[in-house]
DNA sequence: TTTATTTATTAGACTAATCTAACTTTATTA
DNA sequence: TAATAAAGTTAGATTAGTCTAATAAATAAA
């Protein structure tokens, strides 16, 4: 059984591996994500190694074991799942479910949450568009860039936010955008990136940090990349 | 802010006064109740008092102050009202809420609880038949009894359980008893108050601790005390 | 009322998770 | 390649919550 602490070092590690596309994680970019000391880490790292849920050697990388992944991908599962919950049955916004999810992800008892995820109708995604894993520990990854990365003069679907805080998904309300919205880009400055997009014939200017946190799809890189068929794949 | 350990204190100390009627609980029982050793208890009583949370003299008893008493009541209402929901939503069984309740009632938001409390259409007793204290921390007290004090050739209904016990649910279960079942009582032993009930047609005997952990009603005992029109009081 | 028993308290130690400050290794760059 | 910067580690301290063993106070019994 992992403490409630264990638990958050896990899913951190599995978190930044899954954002970055890279595996391997240092002991300061783990600590800050955490928000504690490298020391703090550091010592934490060698409580994991000796528990076998990661792989770790002194001055090197981090990675998670395959005991360490399935116990992080529950916990992201089960967040996901207590998100699900917190926004289509008790009505809360999508920018309030994540911090109170941050705490039940922690219950443990499997069958609450095999429960759970049945009175939800067994929900593929989370209010933020992220996948939620399978019982297995399975991610579906959908192919998807960031609205930074789209053409001037195309449109995209956004299927998802990158940065969860409230701070930013308040943003994003405002501004127009949902999950599942058309966007159109307009154009982009040259100086500083400042992108002009329209989002049901408004039209909006966000910054290059603010598109680089709304994931989208769009038609054209799916046909370019020959993603048609194969649009999800299991990480 | 209350850790997850002060706040079960509190919760104890609460539980152990509403169920022994005194408002007086002493280090070791508290203790015991908690599964800690007196000294530990001892040593969480100096720091509650230090907050306030408890009066507490040296070797003296204890009793929560008013502020105490919020905070007990507000887990107590967490407790329940998780309970419900596990119940009616989830399809738990009475005897598997009690457990897993234990970890959601520390959840910390109000707005989770009040949503809560609003989807199950703000019930008023949870699964065990126990009362849920409102927002403002009063609760309901029913007049009622035990299965033990009533009297043979008289019946009674079944309103909640003393113990929340996995064991003892599943036996009230399979004794053919629920929440708001008709028993009789149709002869009591002498000589170790082994009971023999009757409930839809069907008669068992129960053992005198048995008796003394199913809270009931009685028609003749209301009318006896006096209690018909003032049945509910506030605790 | 003295003794025995129960109840409560203190002192000292342990574990988990954190910190600061000093030190070591690895990576970068001039 | 040698100096500097960044990243990572260690040692020692702290807090919360727990324990055991010894001691003290209150209560019950002889």
């Amino acid at each position: 059984m992992l403490t409630f602490t264990e638990e958050n070092y896990l899913k951190t590690l599995l978190k930044i591996t899954l954002d970055s596309g890279n595996a391997e994680v240092g002991t300061n970019e783990l600590a800050s994500s955490l928000d504690v000391k490298p020391a703090t880490a550091n010592d934490m790292l060698k409580k994991l190694k000796d528990k076998k849920l990661v792989d770790y050697e002194k001055y090197g990388k981090i990675t998670l074991t395959k005991e360490g992944r399935k116990n992080a991908m529950n916990v992201i599962r089960k967040h996901r799942i207590w998100e699900t919950f917190l926004f289509e049955k008790l009505e809360f916004s999508w920018d309030e479910v994540h911090e109170i999810a941050e705490q039940l992800e922690h219950i443990q008892s499997q069958k609450l949450i095999d429960k759970l995820d049945k009175f939800l109708d067994y929900p593929e995604f989370d209010p933020h568009g992220d996948p939620i894993p399978n019982k297995n520990g399975e991610l579906k990854v959908q192919f998807k860039k960031t609205l930074a990365e789209v053409n001037v003069g195309t449109s995209c679907k956004m299927i998802a936010v990158k940065d969860n805080s409230t701070s930013f998904l308040q943003y994003v309300v405002k501004v127009g955008l949902g999950i599942n919205n058309k966007i159109a880009v307009v154009s982009k400055q040259d100086y500083d990136a400042i992108t002009v997009i329209e989002i049901n014939g408004k039209q909006s200017s966000v910054s290059q940090k603010f598109a680089e946190n709304i994931f989208v799809v769009c038609n054209e890189c799916d046909i370019e990349k020959n993603c048609r068929e194969e649009h999800w794949k299991v990480k």
